[in-house]
DNA sequence: GCCAGTGCTGCATAAAATGCATCTAAGCGA
DNA sequence: TCGCTTAGATGCATTTTATGCAGCACTGGC
């Protein structure tokens, strides 16, 4: 869209921080790029732009003006896909970040069955932390976030929230492998694989640990579930995830998993959410319904029970 | 704003019907609009309008994509007065529209002290009935409206809601000018004044006929209620309004009002109201917000009281 | 069947955006 | 302190885009 470029452009421009670079990824020069900007800010009769000897940076009047261009940019993209939707195909793109969790299983299997129904709906998926999910929805690099845990912000509204009891996950041979539960007691005594602190699950194991006094007996510390879970294969220790990371049917599992006593370690909440007052595309507004429905399907009552 | 010049042109397209008219309004030549528009129409791959041979309408598509542009534009109008919020003058534009029983008092009253603090914010106020109000919103011709007894309706929501017991007025030597409350069965025995149809009072005094079976002695109907009201200084008969219609000091008044029993004629709901899922810009939010804070403090709790 | 009114198109012109070469200013390192 | 590098700004020629004028084809009402 023509009419909508302007907006790209200075949209670019605060992303990268600087007009040439802005200008290089765009592929046009430096100084169309500048007179665009330059006329921009006459119009308004504002600086959108601080101008610093390393590049650019937006004023106060540019923060209130990327956030509507953002909007708008965002806007267009949802008439686009409700326009395309009038001539029946449903197409549209559906960006989302998550937590290490929605990898292994929900999400894949998620968005393969929505897929199959709307083939033409394409899908970008990040993986990062509580604290970035926040950043990429405000930046309006993702239309909706599924994080455990999330950090509280006013900025962003749920759409659907479960409860995730923690679970521990070990090998078969484990000295604890036969109990049902595990206690706080059981989880300090063993050797402990755990996830970096900006992580959700870590978060509760902190918690815990506080409210104790008791230490645990980490012995790798790593931000990839995927490496923690293969290395339980070999050391005998425990590992922790949440039930969405586990396969449905845990006896296809390498690994078995027992859930946490409730009372030692409260569950914590996974969330789906987006940001504030933003309208979603149909593509995701649509795709955001079916991963609430899923969600809570499984995890909506008898989330106490693993 | 050059950037939003497209949605403006198409816009105004839509609003006249006309190519042809819609340029005469821009001042440009319908040469440059229909190209305009030809473009716009190139780039969605959809027609945005059916062509007639009086003219153009919207088609299915276009329906979509004047409501993005409108959105957009007063999204724009938002953004510019948030702008020169960090300038420290709060500048902007509050567009109303409002039934009749706003006007005598409550409003004028409202917006001079508003403007005594914001003298930089301009008002314009539309007086209509409560489809055409509904119509106002849904346009983006009006931000905010203030009606009695709104008509439902899904694409609006209502930032406030008060209570209005039904006020007849007459003059000081009607017969029934001694009574503390007026019932179903004066009203019916005297002469009324009453507004036309497409009005909130006249509609509750509608519904109290239907259910009782009683016809109403209409000896005037008019759509002016300041009309009704001089005329019931001259016939004594009764005419009827809201108590926001009502001086705030009912002893300067020349007529006399009198409650109407509400289990005769139940209180109609005043209320205002934006389009649902809109932003207003500062200024509108604010005046909304004066608004709503001196309707809850005048009518919330004692409605029923005159 | 005319006529007024509509949207659309070819061509010349006006306006705007772009690119190149260049300038000025500010941080960084020796 | 003195280059050196990098940033955004600017003058000018060029390309691209938008506009206006004249005229076309079509439609509905009188």
């Amino acid at each position: 869209m023509r009419y909508i470029l302007p907006l790209k452009y200075i949209d670019t421009v605060a992303r990268t921080g600087s007009i040439r670079k802005a200008a290089e990824q765009l592929a046009i020069t430096s100084t169309a790029l500048n007179r665009r900007i330059l006329s921009m800010e006459g119009e308004l009769g504002v600086q959108l732009f601080e101008r610093l000897a390393r590049g650019v940076r937006l004023s106060p009047a540019g923060e209130l003006f990327i956030h509507h261009a953002r909007n708008q940019i965002a806007d267009m993209e949802r008439l686009k896909s409700q326009i395309a939707d009038l001539s029946g195909v449903r197409r549209g793109h559906v960006s989302i970040v998550c937590g290490q969790a929605l990898v292994p299983y929900f999400l894949p299997e998620l968005i393969s069955s929505y897929r199959a129904e709307h083939p033409a709906v394409t899908f970008s998926v990040g993986i990062c932390d509580r604290e970035q999910a926040a950043a990429a929805l405000a930046n309006y690099e993702a239309d909706i976030a599924v994080v455990f845990e999330p950090l509280i912000n006013p900025e962003f509204t749920a759409l659907a929230r479960v409860q995730q009891q923690l679970q521990a996950m070990m090998s078969y041979d484990h000295p604890l492998a036969n109990k049902k539960v595990l206690r706080w007691s059981d989880i300090v005594e063993s050797r402990v694989a755990v996830p970096t602190r900006t992580n959700g699950v870590r978060h509760l194991l902190e918690t815990a640990s506080m409210r104790t006094g008791n230490d645990l007996n980490i012995v790798i510390e790593s931000e990839s579930f995927d490496f923690l879970r293969n290395y339980v294969l070999h050391e005998q220790c425990l590992s922790f995830q949440i039930p969405i990371g586990l396969p449905a049917d845990s006896s296809k599992s390498d690994l078995l998993s027992i859930p946490v006593e409730q009372r030692d370690i409260p569950s914590g909440e996974l969330c789906i959410g987006q940001l504030r007052s933003r309208n979603l595309s149909v593509a995701s507004a649509l795709f955001a319904n079916d991963v609430v429905k899923l969600m809570e399907l499984r995890y909506s009552e008898n989330s106490e029970i693993s």
